[in-house]
DNA sequence: TGAAATGTTGGGGCG
DNA sequence: ACGCCCCAACATTTC
């Protein structure tokens, strides 16, 4: 009776699995493993929130397979090895990743278990196409997001989910074989030692049938507002979906399924959808553009070095109150809104001139939807270094999104509740307001709240003329 | 998936 | 009636 490994990964659901599915078309019973390697993750070991959304995601897992979920600690080679001499499996079957880091990892993996006679096979579960089935006439990746979505729109939503045959009595009884040693889920570490989760565990429920849940709910209600609706960071009019794409709770093509369809926003949003595929497009032919910017006039960009006004940065100390709400519900809840985003990235990079590089290496450390592709590819186009990016001398003016995303303050309101009662007029301006409002609102700036930390129009003109000493270097 | 500066147009007030 | 000015409102250009 023959015996598959199926190494689950950042694919951590049932459905649509095509590594799961391939395992049992081809073998009578599988052994379902997740193997805890951090020192394989290169320089991008996974930051605290995912850290904490991973453990809640496999402790769902384990769950839906019937605590059958085998989990041990790594190096990955030598232990599934060990696992497939333990119970004489012929052959292992993992959905791919495409992180440089997990790409030479999973290279010399499946080279060593071909090397030592097992069978090894990867599937794609994460993405709608693979980086190399999609190029231009000249046979080269795509640098520029709508000709890539034009291709893609033609040929990769073309596949539905794929079908998963029955777990029912073929999953391997992980008690039976001693040598297989388990590690008990908290052995992982994952969770944060002093609980600052509280605020995530509120927001969140990282499982499988939270996610769809979600999506439901997004169908229902958020998609017919997408199109607009989706800048409003006060309105729940976003799918939420990325952490659970991320990890693969959700699949692309089951997202794409559900939405198919909705008349009413549906290609709005699966646009976006067609972002996340060209971000790994991108990772995956350009493999530096996590480290370096694309765009190499940016190797010697003037950026400044100030700790303090980072530091303010991270935890909404800025004194701009839309940066702030932003920064605030990402150390809160793991997560921001799309819009809000933008504007926080541009205002690091561009009004404070600190490298985007510090910015991702805080996002990655604070999003529960922290993904390597896509948050390279959205700081490098909001620096305006990346592929098909905005250009550099597009700066967004916090004052102006916030009166005009936010207009009534929703949203800077639930995350900078000191300014509440400042009235609509200067709640994204309360510098500007007189005394006489902001004591009568109960706020004293630069006691109750910061005065802002730069002067935007000033940081402005200075961002332009960084830009302008750069802009014909190469 | 900008913002600000600059240019153009056209209506209305007014001498 | 006419020209002039002002200034929204909108369009275009520039950064």
């Amino acid at each position: 009776m023959s015996l598959a490994i199926v190494w689950f990964r950042r694919d951590l659901r049932l459905r649509d699995n095509p590594a799961l599915a391939a395992a049992l078309a081809n073998h009578a019973q599988v052994l379902p493993v997740y193997i805890h390697a951090p020192d394989e993750e290169g320089p991008w070991p996974a930051g605290a929130a995912s850290a904490w959304w991973l453990h809640h995601a496999l402790a769902d897992l384990a769950k839906l397979l019937s605590a059958r979920l085998l989990l041990r600690h790594g190096p990955t080679t030598d232990t599934l090895l060990q696992l497939a001499t333990a119970t004489g499996a012929a052959a292992v079957y993992w959905n791919r990743l495409y992180e440089p880091a997990a790409i030479a990892r999973d290279t010399q993996l499946k080279r060593a278990l071909r090397a030592a006679g097992l069978q090894a096979s990867s599937h794609n579960a994460a993405l709608l196409a693979e980086p190399w089935e999609v190029s231009n006439k000249q046979g080269e990746p795509y640098r520029v997001f709508t000709p890539f979505w034009k291709v893609l729109g033609a040929r990769g939503l073309a596949h539905g989910p794929c079908a998963v045959p029955s777990l029912q009595r073929r999953l391997l009884s992980v008690q039976r074989v001693a040598a297989l040693a388990p590690v008990a889920l908290d052995e992982f570490g994952l969770l944060p030692a002093i609980r600052w989760d509280e605020g995530m565990a509120a927001a969140w429920q990282p499982t499988r049938a939270a996610a769809e849940a979600r999506l439901d709910e997004f169908l229902a209600d958020g998609l017919r507002h997408y199109r607009d609706g989706r800048d409003l960071p006060g309105r729940d009019w976003v799918s939420r979906l990325s952490p659970y794409l991320h990890f693969g709770q959700l699949g692309p093509r089951e997202v794409v399924a559900a939405v198919r369809g909705e008349r009413v926003g549906g290609e709005d949003f699966l646009r976006e959808l067609g972002w996340r595929e060209f971000a790994h497009h991108l990772l995956y032919h350009f493999p530096h553009t996590s480290e370096e910017p694309m765009d190499g006039r940016f190797a010697v960009f003037p950026w400044r070095e100030d700790k303090a006004q980072l530091r303010a940065w991270q935890r909404g100390r800025t004194g701009i109150p839309l940066v702030d709400a932003g920064m605030r519900q990402l150390w809160a809840t793991g997560w921001m809104h799309n819009r809000v985003r933008m504007i926080v990235a541009s205002f690091l990079s561009k009004n404070l001139l600190l490298p985007w590089h510090e910015g991702a290496r805080w996002f990655w450390d604070t999003l529960v939807d922290a993904d390597l592709a896509n948050n390279s590819l959205g700081w490098q186009w909001t620096a305006g270094s990346g592929a098909d990016a905005a250009p550099y001398f597009r700066v967004f003016n916090p004052v102006l999104q916030g009166e005009r995303f936010d207009a009534h303050g929703t949203y800077v309101r639930q995350w900078v509740p000191e300014l509440a009662a400042v009235p609509d007029k200067w709640l994204h301006k309360p510098w500007q307001a007189s005394k006489g409002v902001l004591s009568e609102a109960g706020v004293v700036l630069g006691t109750d709240y910061p005065c802002p930390v730069v002067d935007l129009q000033a940081s402005r003109e200075r961002a332009l003329a960084a830009w302008g000493k750069i802009k014909n270097s190469r």
